[in-house]
DNA sequence: GCCGTTTTCGGCCCGACTGTTTTCAGTCG
């Protein structure tokens, strides 16, 4: 079992626990620690170590060995009997939080279908705390949630997936697994996992996939094909094909159906009747597209089928790899609100084989995060220094993820700016705030010298929260002018740029950075989601900043303080 | 529920805005 999955059970105890009117903070905590572990959490299970893991004590432990032996907890079980399944739904509408949940709940409304009945008939207003405004944001938050309705964001679908290629791999009866469908395209939202299998005797396997521990329940079965549901209810297809007409059926269900239908067209093109028989003989995509009179389309850049044409006229560009990276930009510590050290930091980025990476942890204003204060950034920076200046396969540069305030204003003086070897700025409060004074705050940002990098640019949250108002072209294009670099944010959760904007910014000659704001070192390898992101713009390692040598870089970052 | 003491009980990230109210509870990051 998954870390992700037992974090899972115990954020559900949480939620439940809160709804009862509660205070779950030790399950909250825990969650998030099982969610950061290093190793298998079944692993220190059987071997009885929890408990010795600060933040998991003796009912949590115990909560643990369960959801690994039975897959839930009894806890978990008597909760949800307790609590309508409908209400855990209405606690994800934004705006609405545990109290105004218990609210609804004490007036009889516990699904969505309920709430939305009462707020088109204006009934909800006369709820007490509530009134129109909210009465049109809960409509509004419903109509969100139903556009995400069962998709799960890549950053849990991909290793889930993982896992059942790697089971799938080991088995003697499996010659080859591979993912496919759009999780292969690195789409952010996915509603299933679609795996390709060449095996002998496929009944063997379905049979084998029936009984795996990871499976819920059999949602479909066929011959040569399974689908199952996990325990969160994710369906997984696998999918057995001849190792012959693996290639083509590779493609086929990669997609989508619009890159596939010009693929379809080119059959005119190729030799006369030989698309049946390059169809079943080739093994390989490469040999596939050659077939057609293509080079081989990266997945990412699958699409609309406009691509093919691109293809055509020997215009793909040579996608930017994970490889081509020498570092890691933003990351936070236990200085504020990370979960490693500045030590175990660092040495993680070692591990990822970086040239350089940058600490950024968070500026004063956001004192949820325990923001750093002028004197703690000081300290920390001396330190990081002492610690750059001992390595000589790494440099470590001492940055800092900078709020911008509501007002417009930076939350450090310029003098302080300017010490820094480098300064990422930040929307993360007020963030419905009217268009003009969001554009005001990222304008002054931009335009000042000392900023080197605009993370997470848009601020959207996939499947929890829409971006702020702001103009994006316009955005992009002032800082085109200023030359202030832009990020894709490697979490898989903000993706940010998305794609579109990513395309536009390398357009206008922007420079890109590729980052994983990692709170915690296990995270660093989220890198991988934003080089997808980057891959499906259309993004070469020249268009990406920290694909640079250091003194490339160094150059970028002093390019406005001499 | 967990932790760490000023060690067996109290605190648990905290300040500001929003939408509702006429002084504040609830939400958010």
């Amino acid at each position: 079992m998954h870390n992700q999955e037992i974090a899972w059970a115990l954020s559900e105890i949480a939620d439940l626990l809160e709804i009862q009117g509660e205070k779950p903070w030790s399950w909250r905590k825990a969650a998030r620690v099982v969610e950061g572990l290093e190793s298998p959490a079944t692993l220190l299970q059987a071997r009885g170590q929890l408990e010795k893991i600060p933040g998991i004590g003796p009912a949590v432990a115990q909560e643990i060995d369960q959801i690994v032996h039975d897959g839930v907890s009894r806890r978990q079980r008597k909760l949800r009997q307790q609590v309508p399944p409908g209400l855990m739904e209405v606690g994800k509408l934004p705006g609405i939080g545990v109290a105004t949940v218990q609210l609804f709940f004490r007036h009889g409304f516990t699904t969505l279908e309920e709430l939305e009945e009462a707020a088109r008939a204006r009934k909800l207003r006369r709820l007490p705390g509530m009134g129109p405004k909210t009465e049109a944001a809960v409509l509004r938050g419903i109509e969100f949630l139903r556009r995400h309705h069962d998709k799960y964001g890549i950053g849990i679908v991909k290793p889930i997936a993982e896992d059942m290629c790697r089971f799938l791999r080991q088995l003697a009866e499996v010659q080859r697994a591979e993912i496919t469908g759009p999780l292969r395209r690195g789409q952010e939202l996915l509603t299933d996992v679609q795996i390709l299998i060449v095996a002998n005797p496929v009944s063997a396997v379905l049979q084998l996939l029936r009984r795996h521990p990871s499976v819920e329940k059999v949602l479909a079965e066929g011959p040569q094909s399974i689908c199952v549901a996990n325990v969160f209810g994710l369906p997984l297809w696998i999918e057995a094909v001849d190792e012959a007409d693996f290639a083509r059926r590779w493609v086929e269900t990669t997609g989508p159906a619009a890159h596939w239908q010009q693929l379809q067209s080119r059959k005119s093109v190729t030799p006369a009747n030989s698309w049946s028989h390059y169809l079943s003989a080739q093994e390989n995509e490469e040999a596939f597209y050659q077939s057609l009179g293509l080079p081989w389309i990266p997945p990412e850049l699958r699409a609309n089928g406009q691509e093919v044409a691109q293809a055509l006229a020997g215009q793909l560009p040579a996608l930017i790899e994970a490889g081509d990276l020498r570092g890691d930009l933003h990351m936070h510590t236990g200085w504020s609100d990370g979960v490693s050290t500045l030590e175990e930091m660092i040495q993680a980025g070692r591990e990822q084989g970086y040239e350089y990476m940058a600490i950024t942890d968070h500026s004063r204003a956001l004192s949820v995060a325990r923001g750093l204060s002028e004197a703690k950034l000081q300290e920390q920076r001396r330190l990081i220094r002492q610690y750059s200046g001992r390595d000589k396969t790494m440099t470590v540069l001492a940055g800092i993820e900078m709020d911008i305030l509501p007002d417009a204003r930076l939350d450090y003086p310029d003098e302080l700016l300017e010490g820094m070897d480098l300064v990422i700025a930040s929307v993360h409060t007020h963030l419905r705030q009217e268009r003009s004074k969001i554009h005001q705050r990222i304008e002054t940002a931009l335009k000042n010298p000392h900023v080197d990098i605009l993370a997470h640019p848009t601020g959207r949250l996939i499947g929890h929260r829409e971006p702020f108002d702001v103009d994006v072209e316009w955005m992009l294009e002032l800082a085109a002018k200023t030359g202030t670099a832009l990020e894709i944010n490697s979490t898989p959760d903000r993706l940010d740029l998305a794609p579109a904007h990513a395309r536009m910014a390398r357009e206008l000659g922007i420079p890109i950075v590729i980052n994983t704001d990692a709170h915690d070192r296990s995270r660093l390898g989220d890198i991988r989601y934003g080089v997808t992101q980057a891959r499906r713009a259309g993004l070469e390692a020249e268009d990406v900043l920290n694909t640079r040598p250091l003194k490339e870089l160094q150059a970028f970052l002093d390019r406005s303080k001499g």
